[in-house]
DNA sequence: ATGTAATCATGCAGAGGATGCAAGATTTTA
DNA sequence: TAAAATCTTGCATCCTCTGCATGATTACAT
């Protein structure tokens, strides 16, 4: 797969209103992580994110729609997007797989998103980690993902070309898909970035094709340890 | 299974005090619902319920953290209650069963508390289908199940005597089998309350536990159609 | 190049969510 | 019946988020 098809990873605007914009974007987003991450969300208000990137309180909502979007929100057509490939992905092979596909991918964007905004990604995963534990963190993240949820289930349900209000499983599956996926992600932000993001998803995804193995199903799949998810 | 050991289900307490607690907190949850039935949940304000309620605005916040708390939030020690049940419910079989069996307890005690309110269950949830496409709304519910879904996370883990932190594996089963419950639920609520919750997270998990077959998973299991899931 | 249109940043005002604190009312207990 | 515990309420306060107007910046067409 070329840079040219991959989702996600969108090539540099030549417009300069464009390039700003998404440097202030950036500089917003790179300002709330390192915030949180140091004082916790409770203890950061968005007039602080603001300051830090030298930007009016007033603009800060003109980019984000709530202090937690900075933090975990994409793109604001990222739902549609993935609507329109879970419904198209891999015609004929399984739903699960093309499921599985999308949101790998939409896992490596989010990985590179992280990349661009310059510093170490591990060094914030690491300093998250203590954040983590915040519930309200943990309950902002859930909320983002409702939305992403609802793309797949609608998306799933045009794939199936079943009827979500009289056909639950549509929505079944895409709740099942992308908690799953939001879990490898938490596992993945957990360990300081140290796992492979979409080597984790695979395994996971296998786990959930073959019925959700007694414990372990991590572990085998191709050795002895739950090594073979480490770097 | 007798009303002494079924969770979620208590006994009226004796004391005036908590008698007198539930009822304000049952009014307030009611008010809820129903002024989110008719004007959305963006246009109720904490002022409103309170005045509905016969309630000081402030006497609110006393009984939920949240406006959105008195929609979904169940009891306040829910969580540590389903991490000791997932923990040691029916020691030996799988770890699937366990949290079918518990989650589906959960789901219809929540059923139950609805009842309580004392209108007709099926009322509100008729009048919340049409609030139930607001994106705010479906992100609170997230939230909530978010919280469940680290104790189910924690209960699993306990069982299998993993480590969190290492292991993904209960997190990713938490995360599968706490978002197929939502997913049924909030099918149960757009249908009105017109089929069974408890056979559909039943037939949910069994789709699970057999690896998500591609498609009409719920629908086949006895009959035909999908008519073995509505009453 | 210059004027015009589109877009953006900012300040201001205001509604609403949420918390801490203290005083008064109610229930429990001794 | 008095004291202790608990609950309700009002008040002050901070924060999130939105709408609107205004000036600044960028884009575009002539």
């Amino acid at each position: 797969m070329t840079a040219a098809n991959t989702p996600g990873v969108m090539d540099p605007p030549a417009s300069l209103r464009e390039r700003k914009k998404l440097a202030t974007r950036r500089l917003l987003r790179r300002a709330a992580l390192d915030l949180v991450a140091e004082r916790g969300l409770a203890n950061v208000t968005v007039e602080d994110i603001a300051a830090t990137a030298d930007v009016s309180p007033r603009t800060f909502f003109n980019y984000f729609p709530s202090k937690e979007a900075a933090l975990f929100g994409g793109d604001p057509d990222r739902a549609a997007v993935l609507r329109d490939r879970v419904a198209r992905q891999a015609p004929g092979e399984p739903a699960l797989d093309a499921v599985r596909e999308v949101m790998s991918d939409d896992a490596e964007a989010m990985a590179a998103e992280l990349r661009a905004l310059g510093g170490d990604p591990a060094d914030w995963l690491r300093r998250l980690k203590v954040a983590r534990a915040d519930p309200h963190l943990r309950a902002a993240q859930a909320a983002q993902m409702a939305m992403i949820e609802r793309a797949v289930a609608e998306g799933l349900a045009a794939r199936l070309g079943a009827d979500p209000e009289t056909d639950p499983y549509p929505g079944v599956l895409a709740a099942a898909a992308v908690g799953v996926v939001r879990a490898c992600m938490t596992f993945w932000a957990g360990s300081g970035g140290t796992v492979a993001l979409g080597q984790l998803i695979d395994l996971a995804f296998r786990a959930l094709g073959d019925g959700l193995p007694e414990h372990s199903a991590l572990r085998t799949s191709t050795g002895t340890g739950r090594k073979d998810v480490h770097r």
